[in-house]
DNA sequence: TTTCATTTGTTCGTATGTATT
DNA sequence: CAATACATACGAACAAATGAA
């Protein structure tokens, strides 16, 4: 299982910046960078990463608690949800 | 079945504006002044009325949408939901 | 108890994109 | 093509919850 490349701002694939960037951290999720219960970067850092608005990175994380890939605490993390369980 | 009372930004219960004005709303919808399957004004023109900002108003309503009372199409208009079926 | 740092949550105002009629 | 209506995205500020110091 090989790295997930990085992300790439002008790369095809699905037209809105928050849905690929919820499917560039899905595939970074499924490739083992972040494990069953770990714990996601912080919001604005992953934002940052990502160089989009708070509310974008906002987004792609409401897609993948859509997908029960993460499930996000407040104040405390957003975390990686175990297969299955 | 009498008419809701407008809407009052001082007013005390839920503590956020997206969700007060959910409920209201929601109120409005079971009072009777938007029947089952008639379009709600648009996102706009409520966020207007409501005196608030379009993403906020846009939570709104997907705080309804959250609760089956509406169904969101795009480009076509927000509808409520029939109760039941 | 109080304070503080961390992290997610809300709200604003604006601009631009996309789908339907 | 134009009008209408919802959707995405930006950047900024402030609020609220949690836990540790």
């Amino acid at each position: 299982m090989t790295a997930v490349p990085p992300y790439d701002p002008k790369a095809t694939g699905p037209s809105y910046v928050y849905m690929r960037i919820a499917d560039h951290l899905a595939a970074r999720i499924a490739a083992g960078e972040f494990p069953p219960d770990s714990m996601l970067p912080g919001e604005r850092a992953l934002a940052e990463e990502y160089e989009v608005a708070l509310n974008t990175l906002r987004r792609a994380i409401e897609e993948l608690t859509g997908r029960g890939l993460v499930v996000v605490l407040r104040a405390k993390g957003t975390f990686v949800t175990r297969p299955e369980g």
